[in-house]
DNA sequence: ATGAAAGCGCTAACAC
DNA sequence: GTGTTAGCGCTTTCAT
């Protein structure tokens, strides 16, 4: 598509009788510039509809404005409200995120990374610490720092911001053995693409093992984890064993289908069956029965990821690594 | 790791002895390059880790290959799926989205909005039809189509994609008094500004009226609509009016809250009590008992917009309105 | 098939 | 205070 770029600087500063320089000075309020001229590059912007040119701007200023953004879904809350809290930390900073999708597949991500790389961000946030090796050494390459997000587990190319999901998985399982369950299973889906889930699973089985317990049962689905198919996986989980006292989950969509699925078949919950999620969902506080979860700091996490990226552009030294703790709700 | 320096076509075509014109036409695949000079081009751009910039490219070749989104909210899954299906439908055509977000702020809008003008995208896909004066002004000065998205009820800058919500209220409305309902109210949220789901509260209370009906009580409040104010909202309404039959929602998680609510207050949904909402989200689908829904095409939305934007690039004549009939569920 | 020159719109670095 | 000059990295155009 061809630009009609139809009014430039040169329009501006022509109507306003000046240079392009003390045009462009007056519109950004740098350097000085006597207040006539700047009420006079004012006006004739607004007359205009001028609109800047932030390819321009930032070519020649060799300075991004903007901050790319890689996760591997847009429709699951979780990273919804990680980027909002990107984009709230950036406001006012003159700094705008882009976002990507990676589809939680390695070749999308590393095309998705070169892309926003060719558009000389000033940061890069990305979710998770396991990259393809071709995907890494972009990233390492990369004259921009690089935050990675959600996880602790493992090494990061520069900074990362997250909890370490292997505790909270085994957190979970300590918490459910103090309650007295003792039949304890899990249902899982999407393990092979979603490593953080995989990381809380193996945390939590090896709890389990360590307490000499153990697993008492398992489901686990490639695909989508949604609230139909836990409800699903629930369901024929307990045709099998109809005698565990526990399901861990690995989030709280599969949850909230386990509980759907109990409600209907009449299984007290949390009495007779404790049910336990991830991430701590708005969905999880209202549902009738309560469901234990782990709360996750979604916000929180997208937020200290974006002032990492702007300390490093002020020059500040930002910590390398921000853990945060996540906390138990166990209704 | 060192820190490179940053690699231009200069270099790759330094390395590779050739001319920047015949690395640039190399590695794009355009004009004729001997197949000897192709190779030696895209090895030394391999070897180099070489990354184009966008910002030059499109500054020069004055085509741009973004196209700018914006959407009230993120962390609501409705548009979330919408950008899915935008994002789907731009893969493989070399054009990008980046989105904006505008918190349902008409200020927030309009710099979101000038702010992706001044990226000359190919395109601009923005949420429903009412926007301020300045932004609608924005919007037509700017030399690039535009999309708006989600609401049909009202006049386009360029075209439209959506449903009307005006109708869909008035749908909702029919099926529920074919099902007998009499003593019908209303709880809804945002709707200062949500104008789509305030379309289609008009729409629903005119269809009831016009039947003799009218509206048996309502419940209506600023702030968000999760399920959490959902169920307080209808513990509220019920204790006040305990003889309602129906209770149509704002939007999905409102119902779903009203259901929970009901699920521990022992009322038989929807023998006693219909509930109703709007979306067709997946949660709705399965929940215990069902909650009648109106079911929109979002990812279908998102798709035909991208392609209307995507037709005007290849100087087809797309339609200026796209029209989606949505589907009432109601178990 | 290849290259040299001329910008794209803007701003950093100097003049004056 | 203001203007001039010289690019930013790439592609277009027009030579060869």
């Amino acid at each position: 598509m061809t630009i009609k770029q139809s009014i430039t600087l040169a329009d501006v500063a022509t109507k306003a009788g000046v240079s392009k320089m003390t045009a462009s000075r007056a519109l950004r309020g740098t350097g000085d510039v006597s207040k006539a001229n700047v009420e006079l590059v004012r006006r004739a912007a607004r007359d205009l509809g001028y609109v800047g040119n932030h390819l321009a701007t930032s070519l020649s200023s060799q300075r991004s404005v903007l901050v790319g953004v890689v996760v591997p879904s847009l429709t699951n809350i979780v990273f919804a409200e990680v980027l909002s809290g990107i984009a709230n930390a950036l406001e006012g900073s003159g700094k705008q995120a882009v976002f990507g999708v990676s589809d939680y597949d390695p070749d999308t991500e590393y095309d998705v990374i070169r892309n926003m790389l060719s558009w000389r961000p000033a940061g890069l946030i990305v979710t998770g610490l396991e990259q393809s090796a071709d995907t890494l050494k972009l990233l390492r390459n990369a004259e921009v720092p690089v935050v990675q997000i959600m996880d602790l587990d493992g090494d990061a190319v520069d900074a990362c911001v997250g909890i370490s999901h292997a505790e909270a998985g085994h957190t979970m399982a300590s918490a459910l053995l103090a309650e007295g369950r003792k039949r304890i299973a899990y249902i899982g889906c999407g393990l092979e693409r979603d490593t953080r889930a995989a990381k809380r699973f193996r945390g939590f089985k090896n709890a389990l093992i360590d307490e000499g317990i153990g697993l008492a049962g398992e489901r686990i689905e490639t695909g989508p984890s949604t609230i139909a198919v836990g409800r699903a996986l629930t369901a024929q989980l307990l045709a099998d064993q109809p005698d565990l006292d526990c399901i861990y989950y690995s989030n709280d969509d599969l949850a909230a289908g386990g509980l759907f699925h109990c409600l209907s078949a009449n299984i007290d919950v949390p009495g007779t069956l404790r049910l336990a999620g991830f991430n701590g969902l708005d969905l999880v506080d209202s549902l009738p029965k309560g469901v234990a979860t782990t709360r996750t700091p979604r916000r929180e996490i997208g937020i200290a990821a974006a002032r990492i990226i702007l300390d490093v552009e002020n020059g500040a030294n930002p910590p390398r690594r921000v853990a945060y703790t996540p906390e138990i709700h166990m209704p």
